[in-house]
RNA sequence: GUCCCCGUCGUCUAGCCUGGUCCAGGACAUCAGGUUUUCAUCCUGAAAACACGGGUUCGAAUCCCGUCGGGGACACCA
C-alpha cells in the first residue's frame, strides 16, 4: 500500500517553527517510502483564516524545501512583481471536491454529504443549545467543581416536528456527534498504545451553527477523501485521537496510523503559542487582581486613554472589550490583543511577563539571513536522531533526512527551541557554502535590499570582494551588510566610536594618530592598491617602527570603519579604494584637536 | 480540578525494546588555555546528567510499582 501523509495547517498566521518540523516529518515519512506528501489548507474558521496567511504558508513550505504532490498551486517567487497580488484561493481548482482548500470543499458540498450521512445513521444529531447556555452549564459545574460534559438528553429527546418547528423558526443549532460508548484503542507509531476511556468522551459538535463543519469533521472526511494513510501531528491532538477514530468508524472510513510528535517550547520553556502567552497573562492578571481587587484592574485595562494601541489593532476581534477580557480571564478565548494590553499595563510590574515576543516562526528566520537547510537540519534534531552522533547531516540535510527519517527513532518528550545551537550551525553552512553560492544568498536576501541598490548584482566584482571578506565571519546572510555598513556610506558619514577612539588613537599621547600620519603619505603613494601590497606595507612599517601589527592596524581601522572590527585591514582598504581611504584618515586625523 | 502524555549533563540527544561492554557517549552553551593585527573562526582541555523512593535480579539508566516534577487537552479554534 502507497503511503500518504499530509500536513495540514490552519491559515491563522505564519508558519511556526513546530509546526514546520510537523510538515518536514510528515515530508520525510512519505518521501523515505517513495509515497505522497499532501498539503492542505484547513480554513473552515471563517473568522480567523486569510489568503495572506496562506500565502505565507506555502512560500514557507517551498522556501524550506518541503515539496507536495498533491496541494495548492505553489506561490511565484517572492521577488516576481506578480507575488504581492497573488491569490492562492484564485489559482485553485473552480472544481471545489478537487480542491486542497477546506473552504472549497465545503462550498462543493464535500462535508454535508458526510454530515447527512451521519444524521441518517443516527450517529449524529441536531442541538439547539446557544453558545451562551453552554458556557452558562460549564461555568456552573466550574463553580461545583465538578467536571463538565455535554448533556446530550434534552437534544435528543426532541421529536423530530420539534426540530422541524425550531428550523422552520429560524433557530441556529449545531451538528453534534454521538460518542460510542466503548473503549478506543490505537496504535501510536511514536507513542505506542493509547486507550481513550468512554466515560471522559463527549458528543462533539461536527457542524457549526454557521455551517461549515468543525475541524474533527473536516479533517476525518479530508484524510479519508486524499488516502491519507498516516497522520503526523503534534501531541496537543492526541486527546482528539478518539474522536477521529469514532468518525472514521461511524463513517466506514479506514483508519490511518497515527504519529503523535512532541512539542517544541520556548528556551524559557514557555510554549510558543498565543495560548502561552495567554496563559503568562492571565497568570499575571490573577496576580494584579489579588492585589488591586477586580474593579480596579478592569478600570485599568479598560482605561480609554490607554486603548489606543488596542482599537487601532486590525486584528481585533468583534465584541465589547470588557466581555473579550472577561472572557479571556474565565479562559474561554486567548485572545493575543488581551493578552498585549495586559502585559502593556502590568508591565512595569511584572517586567518578566513578556508576551511581546515575537511568534517564532519560519519567516523570522528566513529574514534573519538563515539558510532553510540549516532549519530543517536543526529543526529535526529537535525530537528525531539518525543515531550515532550524528548530527550534521551535511551539505544536503534534506536528502539525509529522506533517507533516513525513521518514525520509531523519534522521541516522546517535548523539546526546547534552542537558538545558540541552530546559530551555530547556521554560521558552519555558511563558512562552508561555496562563494558564488554565498554572494547569491547574500545579494538576494529579502531584507538586504540596500545592497541592490549599491551593486549591478551578485557578481559585480567589488561585491564580490565585499563578499569574500565577510563569508567566513558571518554567520547569517544578514551579517555581512550589518557588520559591513561602514563600506557602503559616505567617506563624511562615517561614525566613529568614542570608546574606539578613545583606546586606539588617543591613548599612549595619540600615537594612533602619529601611524595615520605616517601611513597616510605611504598609502597615498601607493600605485597598486590591492590587498598583497598594502600588507606588506604596513608590515614593513609596523617592523621599521618597531610597533607590533596590532598598533599600526587598529588606528588604522578605526579612521576607515569608525570602530575596532572589520575584516583584515589590507583587505578592508583595498576594498574601499585608495580615494577614500584616504579621505577617511585625513577626516579622522581632523579629530586630534577635538 | 478531570483525563492523557512525558522525565539521561543548563539545552538537544545516544544508550533503554533485546538488563552486565556505561564510574553513561556526542552536540550547543559555559569555563580554562592556545592560534589570530580587530572581529569571526580554529585547536586543546575542563566542569556538567540517568528526577526521587521502593521492588525484580548475581547485576538496572535499561524491567515493574509508587511519589514528585514538566507538558497537553478539556470550544459551535484548528
Amino acid at each position: 500500500m502507497a503511503m500518504i501523509t499530509r500536513f495540514a495547517p490552519s491559515p491563522t498566521g505564519s508558519l511556526h517553527v513546530g509546526g514546520a518540523r510537523t510538515a518536514l516529518f510528515a515530508w520525510a515519512l512519505a518521501r523515505r517510502h517513495e509515497g505522497t506528501f499532501i498539503l492542505r489548507i484547513e480554513d473552515t474558521d471563517q473568522a480567523r483564516s486569510t489568503p495572506e496567511a496562506t500565502r505565507g504558508i506555502l512560500r514557507d513550505m517551498q522556501w524550506l524545501g518541503l515539496d507536495w504532490d498533491a496541494g495548492p498551486p505553489a506561490p511565484p517567487a517572492a521577488d516576481d512583481p506578480a507575488y504581492p497580488q497573488w491569490d492562492p484561493y484564485q489559482a485553485e481548482h473552480a472544481d471545489g471536491r478537487a480542491s486542497y482548500f477546506q473552504s472549497q470543499r465545503h462550498a462543493a458540498g464535500v462535508y454535508a454529504e458526510q454530515i447527512d450521512r451521519l444524521l441518517a445513521s443516527g450517529r449524529a444529531y441536531k442541538c439547539f443549545k446557544t453558545t451562551e447556555q453552554l458556557d452558562a452549564e460549564r461555568q456552573a459545574a466550574r463553580k461545583q467543581k465538578r467536571p463538565y460534559r455535554y448533556d446530550p438528553t434534552e437534544a435528543l429527546a426532541l421529536t423530530a416536528e420539534q426540530v422541524a418547528a425550531y428550523e422552520a423558526e429560524g433557530r441556529p443549532h449545531a451538528i453534534r456527534f454521538r460518542m460510542p460508548d466503548e473503549t478506543l484503542v490505537v496504535e501510536d507509531d511514536v507513542l505506542g498504545e493509547l486507550r481513550f476511556e468512554p466515560e471522559q468522551q463527549e458528543d462533539f459538535v461536527i457542524r457549526k451553527a454557521d455551517g461549515f463543519p468543525t475541524y474533527h469533521l473536516a479533517v476525518v472526511v479530508d484524510d479519508a477523501a486524499m488516502g491519507v494513510t498516516h497522520v503526523v501531528r503534534g501531541q496537543e491532538h492526541l486527546n482528539n485521537t478518539p474522536k477521529h477514530v469514532a468518525l472514521q468508524a461511524a463513517l466506514g472510513f479506514e483508519r490511518p496510523r497515527y504519529a503523535h510528535i512532541p512539542l517544541i517550547f520556548n528556551a524559557d520553556g514557555s510554549k510558543m503559542s498565543k495560548r502561552d502567552k495567554a496563559k503568562a497573562a492571565r497568570a499575571a492578571a490573577k496576580e494584579a487582581i489579588k492585589q488591586e481587587g477586580h474593579e480596579a484592574f478592569e478600570a485599568r485595562i479598560l482605561n480609554p486613554r490607554t486603548m489606543s494601541m488596542y482599537e487601532a489593532d486590525p486584528d481585533a476581534e468583534s465584541g465589547s472589550i470588557a466581555d473579550q477580557l472577561d472572557d479571556f480571564l474565565d479562559r474561554k478565548n486567548d485572545s493575543i490583543l488581551v493578552a498585549r494590553r495586559i502585559a502593556d499595563v502590568l508591565s512595569r510590574e511584572l517586567p518578566e511577563i513578556d508576551v511581546q515576543l515575537p511568534e517564532i516562526n519560519v519567516d523570522d528566520f528566513r529574514q534573519a539571513g538563515y539558510l532553510p537547510e540549516v532549519l530543517c537540519n536543526y529543526l529535526a534534531l529537535l525530537g528525531w536522531s539518525p543515531g550515532e552522533d550524528v548530527e550534521r547531516f551535511g551539505p544536503d540535510p534534506l536528502g539525509f533526512i529522506r533517507d533516513r527519517f525513521d518514525l520509531a527513532r523519534v522521541g516522546k518528550a517535548n523539546a526546547r527551541f534552542d537558538r545558540e545551537k541552530l546559530f551555530r550551525f547556521n554560521a558552519e553552512a555558511i563558512a562552508a557554502m561555496d562563494a558564488a553560492r554565498f554572494r547569491e544568498l547574500v545579494y538576494h536576501l529579502e531584507t538586504n535590499a540596500e545592497l541592490r541598490g549599491l551593486f549591478d548584482g551578485p557578481e559585480d566584482p567589488r561585491f564580490a570582494d565585499f563578499c569574500e571578506a565577510y563569508q567566513e565571519r558571518s554567520r547569517t546572510l544578514r551579517e555581512p551588510v550589518e557588520a559591513g555598513r561602514f563600506f557602503f556610506v559616505e567617506d563624511e558619514a562615517i561614525v566613529y566610536d568614542e570608546k574606539a577612539v578613545a583606546k586606539v588613537l588617543a591613548k599612549g599621547d595619540g600615537d594612533g594618530f602619529n601611524v595615520l600620519r605616517e601611513l597616510r603619505e605611504k598609502l597615498t603613494a601607493l600605485d597598486d592598491f590591492t590587498a598583497e601590497v598594502i600588507h606588506s606595507l604596513i608590515q614593513a612599517h609596523a617592523e621599521a617602527t618597531g610597533r607590533g601589527m596590532g598598533k599600526v592596524a587598529q588606528p588604522l581601522r578605526v579612521a576607515v570603519t569608525g570602530t575596532s572590527v572589520s575584516p583584515p585591514i589590507d583587505k578592508t582598504l583595498a576594498i574601499l579604494g585608495k580615494a577614500s581611504v584616504v579621505r577617511r584618515i585625513e577626516r579622522c586625523l581632523t579629530m586630534e584637536e577635538a
